[in-house]
DNA sequence: CCTACCGATCGGTAGG
DNA sequence: CCTACCGATCGGTAGG
């Protein structure tokens, strides 16, 4: 055990006990926090499943960070790139740049996010369902006030940020880095379907290089 | 054991039988086919869980053919809204609104079926992805065959239904029927999105009429 | 439809 | 990091 590091309360992340989360996130997204188990995680590991008990505390402690995690990250990304610009078209197109690159980029946490909120216990459940209310909140206002501007057209901006929201949970499913579509394709894309979704049509100039990595 | 019916192989929906699967569905869709155990679907219908192998067979029967049956009615729902008009345009309204209305209506069996693909064992595993690909190829050929005619402007077809197909999964996380927006209303409101979404300029004609049930 | 029971596996602890 | 072990629960069967 390293002395150097003042005892931050169960918070050192050990270099192992980062081996252990980062297994239990594959086997997580892939089997469902239920359908895997200590020993699962162990195996991917090469150890006996008590031998884990070093580095995490208990299998649902890291399910827990998983969630909270991946959404406060998720929160931090797009509330930079609203705040990069006050044209809201361009705030719109950045935060669902923003949303769907996360979710490229990260897809077993957002997978697990969105799978696995009834294995979570409580209280950290009502926790997480508050910050994807505020998440979504986000994405609603966004749309309201480029309706109250005029620049945006849809009956309803409540559906419109669902669809966006969900499009970009969609390529948490079947995103691969070796698919024939990168990374910046489908991101660029779907900133033109959210776009879309709320009415603008096109022709807009392309403002900044978003192109970037 | 009713002697009337035929003994068509495991194939006498019981009303108890009916029961058993009702329980496990809502229960599979809150918490999960490894969430949920016997023992918590015979305490739904007030038994004891052994007494549940009088009416199905397995807890892995349920799951399968649950998942079978929902895509199998996905498929046959959405191509008869596309036999139904042979204007491009309209098909894909359509097929976008049979989809989301699918969801709206079946919630909890389209839910297990997005989620509990892992847990679904082989070989149906492989026959329900089989019915998936079949499914999302409808909706890509379709967008495909509008952008041949000249009628749909999207770059690229295949993310464009991705987000079709992924906006309407979204409506069975969200919907419920004592929300403020009827199934109608979001069902109409997504076949906008669809179109919006592969680039028809609204202001199409309200073609036959679309309010039905 | 039940009780009684099966072997297997679960998350986790003791103790070194 | 391990072995040995804990009580609890799992899906499912026997037998009535």
């Amino acid at each position: 055990m390293p002395k150097k590091e003042a005892a931050t309360k169960a918070r050192a992340p050990s270099a192992r006990s980062i081996d252990v989360r980062e297994a239990a996130l594959t086997l997580f997204a892939e089997r469902g926090y239920h359908g895997t188990s200590m020993k699962d995680i162990a195996a991917a590991l090469q150890l006996r499943a008590p031998s884990l008990y070093n580095h995490v505390s208990a299998k649902q402690e890291i399910l827990r960070d998983v969630m909270v995690d991946t959404m406060n990250n998720l929160l931090k990304v797009v509330r930079s790139a609203i705040a990069g610009t006050d044209d809201t078209v361009l705030q719109l197109r950045r935060a669902a740049e923003a949303h769907v690159r996360y979710h490229a980029r990260h897809k077993r946490e957002v997978r697990i996010g969105n799978y696995e909120i009834p294995a979570l216990e409580q209280p950290h459940r009502g926790a997480v369902t508050k910050l994807r209310r505020e998440y979504s909140r986000m994405f609603v206002g966004l749309i309201e006030k480029g309706v109250e501007e005029g620049v945006f057209d849809t009956r309803s901006p409540l559906l419109a940020a669902y669809g966006i929201l969900q499009m970009g949970i969609g390529v948490s499913m079947w995103y691969t880095p070796d698919g024939p579509l990168s990374e910046d394709d489908i991101v660029f894309q779907y900133g033109d379907m959210a776009l879309r979704l709320v009415g603008v049509t096109e022709a807009e100039p392309r403002v900044g290089r978003r192109r970037a990595k």
